[in-house]
DNA sequence: TAAATAGTGTCTGTTAGACAGTATTTT
DNA sequence: AAAATACTGTCTAACAGACACTATTTA
């Protein structure tokens, strides 16, 4: 239908208006992807009768070099001009992590004007989840700069403002990062606000110590998205090894979600996720559990 | 703690090394915004003892030059150096409908080497929901190459293959778009796969009929996202006028929805979405309706 | 009285939460 | 037997879907 050429006003065709464009001088910001990267891993107990208890860890990278030396931040770099963002994101991860089929998504785009103290960067950030059984090679192993930190979170206060046509409400969420040899924390505010027909969240960073950028927003966010389709997909499954416990997968819900959960109820509500195998855990100090796999088979994972 | 100056392996402090930092010759992408603004509009009905009917609606703009020259496109625009990503979202918002208080979130980032072929960009889209009553001025009044179009989408096919390690998963979505003198059409491919433990969802255009760019999948994914977020969020007042009846207020909810609710169970659900006034419809031809508002002050509204 | 929409009452089946109880293993 | 975890049965309350019914207005 359109294929007879289309000449704008200047009586151009596309095919030549692309050939003379000149891409121009503006000013640009640079692009940057940074990666969340999550797993979990287990502590030993001191008694080996019990379980060991699970914990959701996070890789971070300490930088050597202004600004913020020393401290430390998400893994990331600059997006090439013939790489696509997805590219990008899985050089970095790939990186980082040395295997290469790792679940990921778009997370958000942080645009402040200041948010690099170098220039104007733009940055996208994606949520990788990893089975800890899979990193064969402990990431970080050649770069001694990479180290896992324990993630924690707690909502240190929230307060609530009836306004005319509305309200304003700040929780303050105290985030800890926990490393074997480190500990960072800091303070991340989240205002939500209803006035009159627009709401809006916003957030800020009000306390930090040793966080590189704003990248412990980054963090902040990623925590709630995380939590947020835990509950309406199936991606905890991207955080599992192959075969699981109930139990196991259980605890991997209850780190994410912040709360204990019964567990009549929830295997009731995950029995069509998962299938049954003929396995079972071996030398636990107490009765055996049956070993689980993913069930991707079922009608509707929305 | 760290107020001392710190200093690279060079010797330099932080303050030395932003004075003199160099952003660099390294090529860069652009980056714009681009805005879906949805709004629901009344269709008048030949007969005036019915309610007319409401549609969900987009506002596009007809392209003046090269490329996709004469095809019309989501608003938007380059981000300034100077500017953040939400400001320019803003500015491009209120320079298409001259209102400034509007509900809008950021929704993805569309990094695809070849999305235009001008040169590299990356583009940020943005939603944006207004009531209709605010458009005090018709926009695109000035613009006399913006229109609003009637949204509609379907799912034409739907295909599934199981695979070793998993499945995949085809949805062929065809979506209209409909203005007092246009239609366009054109179909997304949506494809989910588990391969293991990896999940992935991408997106393909796979026929388009009128629109620029990669802008008909930022359609798709626009409406996926205001469906989800409606079910679980309280956007839908972003959309609607300060005073509304409850059948008004399910029709918009089915539209976006797609789906037939049942009046006794929709009541019964937003009951404390809402607040009774004192006033009720008139002229209608039937029995008149009570008016309500959006009740903005209860217990929890995420 | 008919047409049209507004609004309510109630049955049914499903599901989440709570909790008590049983089962199986090792020390 | 004690310690530890694995797993099941069942009661209850909440809630969504279905559908019939009542209410109110105008032409």
């Amino acid at each position: 239908m359109s294929k007879q050429p289309v000449t704008d006003r200047n009586g151009i065709t596309e095919e030549q208006f692309l050939k003379t464009y000149d891409a121009g001088v503006y000013e640009r910001p640079s692009v940057t992807v940074d990666m969340l990267i999550f797993t979990v891993m287990e502590r030993e107990q001191n008694n080996y009768r019990k379980l060991s208890e699970k914990s959701l860890q996070l890789l971070l990278i300490q930088r050597g070099e202004h600004p913020y030396l020393g401290q430390w931040a998400l893994p990331g770099g600059f997006v090439g001009v013939h790489e696509s963002l997805d590219e990008a994101a899985r050089r970095e991860l790939f990186t980082e992590t040395n295997i290469d089929n790792i679940y990921m998504e778009q997370l958000y785009t942080w645009g402040e004007v200041q948010r690099d103290p170098r220039m104007r960067v733009i940055s996208c950030s994606y949520m990788a989840l990893v089975d800890r059984t899979a990193l064969n090679v402990q990431a970080g192993d050649d770069a001694a700069d990479a180290a896992w930190f324990e993630v924690s979170h707690e909502i240190l206060e929230a307060s609530r403002r009836e306004l005319e046509q509305g309200y304003e409400q700040d929780q303050f969420i105290k985030i800890t990062l926990q490393s074997d040899k480190v500990t960072l924390s800091g303070v991340v505010k989240v205002t939500e606000s209803v006035q009159g027909h627009v709401s809006k969240i916003q957030r800020e960073i009000v306390q930090s110590e040793g966080f590189a950028f704003d990248h412990l927003m980054m963090v902040q966010y990623a925590i709630e998205r995380l939590r947020g389709k835990v509950e309406y997909t199936d991606i905890i499954f991207n955080l599992m090894p192959p075969l699981f416990t109930l139990s196991e997968l259980q605890r991997v819900y209850e780190i994410i979600l912040g709360k204990e959960l019964l567990a009549a109820a929830f295997r009731r509500k995950i029995a069509d996720r998962v299938m049954e195998t003929e396995d079972f855990t071996r030398d636990a100090g107490h009765r055996p559990s049956k070993l689980y796999r993913y069930n991707m088979n079922r009608a509707s994972n929305q």
